[in-house]
DNA sequence: AGAAAATCATACCCTGGAGGTATTTCAGTG
DNA sequence: CACTGAAATACCTCCAGGGTATGATTTTCT
């Protein structure tokens, strides 16, 4: 198998185009650092540079393997700070990343739930979006994570817990405010929409464009807001209307009215944690889950009964 | 950072849940073995087995380790096979992996026009499900995938081509196959419907089945067909309905009769290929992909122009 | 074009550490 | 308590990764 020590090499000097000053860069000598990357040449059967003029150019088979490489390398990186900051925590307690939606949600209740059920462990709350999620918990900033976005990322492994229904959310005074009954977002097409938030892509927001968009419309969007909160504050100001999880409802019915959707629109509460991490605070948490989720009558994920 | 010989040792060792076994299957003698676990314990800071007892345990840090690591020597067999694979072929040969659906779009003009341009270029077609092509293009059976299911895979690059629209076919006496215009999913709630394939999941039939469920629709399957071909043989024998991308339209009118849906309702052509393969082979096929979805209307998508 | 500079390869040496053998220490077992 | 199986320790060997000196080639400057 292909050393590590090898593909650091040769994505560095792949990197500087240039030997010496790769090998600067790695602080050893040059000559060293070209009968690395000969020897590399060799285990793979076929040149990865062309030294025939300089400037170096990588070779076909050269960029494949540098593209693989500095995947691999990143991916090494991060299970290494992810390790090593699972080891210096002696683990009494959890750290928890959060979106501000899932806030308006269940989460709450099983936050309190979970105070009760394990009093021994210190718990943090942490507000941030569901990208950096992934990124705090490979490096052992957060334990789990609550989000709503699917993302994939073979170092952390993600629950979908259960899918929230959508609901469009109006000024008090609006026309639409008043109907009864289900909206369908045909008859949304023409409104002026509110979205959240603008970044980091891919977000809330672009799931609800793409919720029009499948349903062969094409969402009239006049502001971008930057987190639901202020969202809202637009909708209750009369800017438009914006298309918000079922939860938000409870949170705010004075100055807001709600309409459900006719079609079915859900957005995903996701839980996350690191793939093969089975700490007892983990395993807590996921069964306070499951338990509140039964007591509610929702399904609970089976994936959650596996963390037990 | 962490040796890839460390890792494999690591894994070894928890695998066999024995220093002597995994020292055996590494063919190496048991001391220098424990030194070695030793040493990765060191450079973590904190013991990944718990050798007060025998057998073996892992520790909760072990644990984590143990998961990623797999992971990673995974992927470094991966790219290990893939780049010496590109390495051992001269490369004036493209070999396409396809799934059969694709066949009845616009691959064989696709490839039709290729040979044409590229007639110096040995060109082979192997039919193979979507889940078989990540597989192939890794291990350097195939160069390009054509495919329809969306997957994720950090050394496999995906360009979504574009939608095809799917249609509902009937039997041509069906009392659905008279009505005119565009059909809606609701209309086929009850209808006996027949999806394909059953394996490997994910597959179509999912999407399908998405498609109904997103529509708050539960489809009535009374088939589960092996491939398109024995689906449409089905419909073709009165047994149910089946959806299918709109280009098998072309290819099979004489007996089964086929209507749009009214609802927005896709299957996305989806062409993968080893990321940071950029052998001119590759730009070829991309560049005769773009001048013919060009010519027909298409919109190119960005991502198969940055291959050229 | 020719000289100078830059850059990578080759030749050769030196040392650390990966692996081997022999032995000790310990945890489970009758 | 003695026995057995298994991991750790002690110590040795030797190769491979790293260093220096220098040669071969390509590039650049005059």
């Amino acid at each position: 198998m292909i050393d590590m020590r090898l593909l650091r090499y040769f994505v560095t000097v792949a990197d500087e185009g240039n030997f010496n000053r790769a090998a600067e860069r790695l602080h050893i000598a040059q000559p060293p650092l070209s009968r690395a990357i000969q020897q590399l040449e060799a285990q793979i059967g076929a040149p990865l540079l062309d030294r025939s003029n300089r400037p170096l150019r990588l070779t076909a088979v050269g960029r494949l393997l540098h593209a693989q490489a500095v995947q691999i390398l990143a991916r090494m990186e991060d299970v290494e700070t992810m390790v090593k900051a699972a080891a210096n925590s002696e683990r009494r307690r959890l750290v928890i990343g959060f979106v501000a939606s899932t806030i308006y949600a269940r989460l709450p209740e099983l936050i309190r739930e979970f105070r009760k059920t394990a009093d021994g462990v210190e718990l943090v709350m942490v507000e941030s979006t569901t990208l950096d999620q992934i990124a705090a918990l490979k490096d052992g900033r957060i334990d789990v994570g609550f989000g709503r976005i699917r993302f994939e990322d073979p170092a952390v492994r993600r629950i979908i817990l259960r899918d929230e229904k959508l609901v469009a959310a109006f000024s008090l005074d609006h026309p639409l405010a008043r109907g009864e009954g289900p909206i369908s977002l045909r008859d949304l097409a023409d409104e002026p929409q509110i979205i959240y938030p603008r970044a980091p892509r891919p977000s809330y927001a672009d799931q609800v464009i793409s919720l029009f968009r499948d349903h062969a419309i094409e969402p009239r969007i006049v502001h971008e807001a930057r987190e639901l909160q202020i969202a809202i504050g637009l909708v209750a100001a009369e800017e438009g209307m914006a298309i918000v999880p079922e939860s938000v409802r409870r949170a705010r019915s004075h100055d807001v009215a709600f309409r459900e959707l006719s079609e079915l629109a859900t957005s995903p509460i996701i839980m996350s944690h690191r793939s093969g991490d089975r700490s007892p605070e983990l395993a807590l948490i996921a069964g306070v889950i499951a338990r509140k989720y039964a007591e509610w009558g929702y399904d609970v994920p089976t994936a959650l009964l596996e963390e037990l």
